[in-house]
DNA sequence: TGGAGGCGTTAAGAAATTGTTACCTGCCTC
DNA sequence: GAGGCAGGTAACAATTTCTTAACGCCTCCA
């Protein structure tokens, strides 16, 4: 989540620092802007990977600046965070409708600020990446054709090694327990002895290598961070 | 916020298809039932993400119906939005206690229900990703990759040592005796002598140092503050 | 000072979990 | 219908993890 660029607008001076401060210790970069206006035109200028808007400011407020925002074809797809005082549902559905994509009532905490940020930026992130093609170490898992290539090599899995083998690289280094991966390959109703999952990864393993798919004992596989 | 699955529950056909129609276009794959009875049994079978839930209903209303649910081990987590004409506070407040996590009144807004639809998911996906890695001191502890990470550090802990120090740090400073970690960790009806947690506990000093677990003689054991 | 209680540590065997192979069943193709 | 592939199951081997029991050390206190 490094290296990420994160521009902050709030009127209040002091809020800025402490959020800049608080953004720069996580590892993120920070640009600041005190209102609206002047977040529109830093934003087009380093088009930033997120932006964190009050709502309440001089000049623009953070609603009008979010809708300029949305209706800009450079920057309708920046991930928008609002802040705000008023914690009302009202605004809240306002905010969100006008192309929030969360919202944080002040005062903040720095824990929650940051990990909504992170939730959002996955999130962002999640959706960019159901493509069909995975890209992961050496191997690259094209979902159209239903083939692994490594260098000049193709493998041709049958259906569902390829599944499992593409449902696990797509959350790479989280673990899934088998009836997890039963319901998320095989499919909900299905019934099929747990122990099936072991032999298809056992069949991809001696494929690909052993080298992908991790086992974690008691609890499930995992492929390799 | 793909792929989605809401559960419909109500007993006008017209409502229930235009919801659906709406849903759908979000992106959502969507369930429908036509009364509480139906709507259990579906949600029994699909685990759907989220419900939405009329409250007056034939057969089994509503709130009659989220009782059900939340009284459901495989149900109750997850989160329902009511629907109703009743605009009436007293039916509001009723309804969040019996446990819904939102409350919409008809005529239905469709921007506005499906903003209380993410507004309510990305509540419950926090909480799920804010459960799911621990950082205390030095140390990140991450259940949903069943591992332990100091700096560059990886620690893959077998899976009873590594759910006792999460049950540990996710208490930071608190002492717990062997018979409560055993229950908790191991599970309540289970049969171990309770000198296994000192075992334990020293095969997790042993790989990650013994500054993190403390022992407080006579008592238990105890993370770090 | 010498039990008694509590804990740390170790090693060995038991138990649990996974790896691996063989085999069965459908289904498709030729 | 023979052969081959995909998928599933069952059985046994291999491995890891868990549990127990034993021993020793320390501290407290009569």
């Amino acid at each position: 989540m490094a290296n990420k660029t994160i521009l902050v607008v709030d009127d209040e001076k002091d809020l800025l620092d402490l959020i800049e401060y608080n953004l720069k210790k996580e590892g993120f970069s920070v640009l600041k802007a005190e209102n609206g206006e002047e977040g529109i035109k830093i934003a087009k200028e380093h088009k930033p990977d997120l932006v964190l808007m009050d709502i309440m400011m001089p000049k623009m407020d953070g609603m009008e600046a979010v809708e300029k925002m949305r209706g800009d074809d450079d920057l309708k797809s920046i991930p928008i965070i609002f802040l705000t005082a008023r914690s009302d549902e009202k605004t809240e559905v306002e905010g969100l409708n006008k192309g929030g994509d969360d919202y944080i009532t002040k005062p903040i905490s720095t824990t929650k600020l940051i990990s909504r940020i992170k939730a959002v930026m996955r999130r962002f992130d999640e959706t960019e990446e159901e493509v069909n093609r995975l890209d992961v170490h050496d191997l690259s898992i094209d979902k159209d054709r239903y083939i692994v290539t490594r260098g000049e090599e193709e493998f041709q899995l049958p259906r569902k090694e390829f599944e499992l083998l593409y449902y696990l690289a797509s959350r790479r280094g989280k673990v899934r327990d088998r009836q997890t991966l039963l319901n998320k390959v095989w499919g909900d109703n299905i019934y099929v002895v747990d122990r099936t999952v072991d032999v298809h990864v056992r069949k991809i393993r001696e494929k690909l290598g052993d080298h992908y798919i991790e086992t974690v004992k008691g609890v499930g596989y995992r492929f390799k961070e």
